[in-house]
DNA sequence: GTGCTTGCAAACGTTTTGCAGACTC
DNA sequence: GAGTCTGCAAAACGTTTGCAAGCAC
């Protein structure tokens, strides 16, 4: 597919109608499970797993399979339109790429919370200094216990 | 066997007899098994998914069953013996929990670099001052790319 | 009409579980 | 002997793939 930019001018995230415009543009199909996917997708910057995904499409088109969902997310991560993050255990869930972040993930009760954007950058310099290293600020969650978690000790 | 000295392991790793001898004490058996898995674990820093742990138990005791690795493995993460990561797609891996270190891992070579502590705790703190959160340094990997992968920009 | 997309089913790789027999204590 | 641990088989889970029919262009 084409690597051209996504915006369309304006500063948030590109719209569906855009990203349709991409993929008729690189030779794809407009197809009225890819546009439910993209309103469902773009319309929040929540993370969610392929299920709820599919799921949230199928409210609207019962008949999408979940192999489709799959098929599409894997082409818009082409694209450059998403991004997945990996939580530890469980599926691997998709944002929007715009605006991606990376999260804190409570490993007891599962609360995430966004990391604020100066860690990251401070982590991504460092790791810039020491190793050359390239991080990817979207793309890894970062385990550990949240306030609540982390105050109650054992409640054995 | 065993070629390493480890006593009264209160500042390295816990060695194979006192690991066992918790076992024991908890009310598990000792069995070749546990004995073959926790030296080969134990024996090296580097983090090892269960099939290779299982392959290298086996090279000693081939008739052991990749479940029992995962049994045992699930045992002794309870204990506190070892911390297990997930490295982005893949197999979880498991390590030693002294001296785990978080990981940077290269989303396009797969190459890791540890990363150094001040780094990780520098985030830990800036976590705890903005969340409340309780970083876990052993349990994350965040992707990206190395420096060698980072160079090479689009080789279209 | 061309050929990209889809639904379905089946495979995949990793991890978990149920069970009867083997083993440690 | 009692209770834990094991091997085996099979299931569970998230994800990918092969194929023929369906749809956008």
């Amino acid at each position: 597919m084409g690597d051209e930019a996504l915006s369309g001018g304006d500063t948030g995230s590109p719209g569906v109608e855009e990203v349709l415009g991409l993929i008729r543009a690189g030779g794809g199909r407009v197809t009225s499970t890819r546009r439910v996917l993209l309103e469902v997708l773009l319309g929040s910057r929540e993370h969610r797993s392929a299920e709820q995904l599919a799921e949230l499409v199928q409210a609207r088109l019962p008949e999408v399979h979940l192999s489709t969902i799959y098929r599409n997310l894997e082409e818009l991560q082409r694209m450059g339109v998403l991004v997945h993050t990996h939580f530890g255990h469980g599926p691997a869930t998709y944002q929007p790429a715009v605006g991606a972040h990376a999260h804190f993930v409570c490993e007891v009760c599962s609360a995430t919370v966004e990391v604020p954007p100066d860690l990251v950058a401070r982590l991504a310099e460092g790791a810039m200094e020491h190793a050359g290293f390239v991080v990817d600020p979207g793309h890894f969650a970062i385990g550990g216990r949240c306030a609540r978690c982390a105050g109650d000790r054992h409640r054995a």
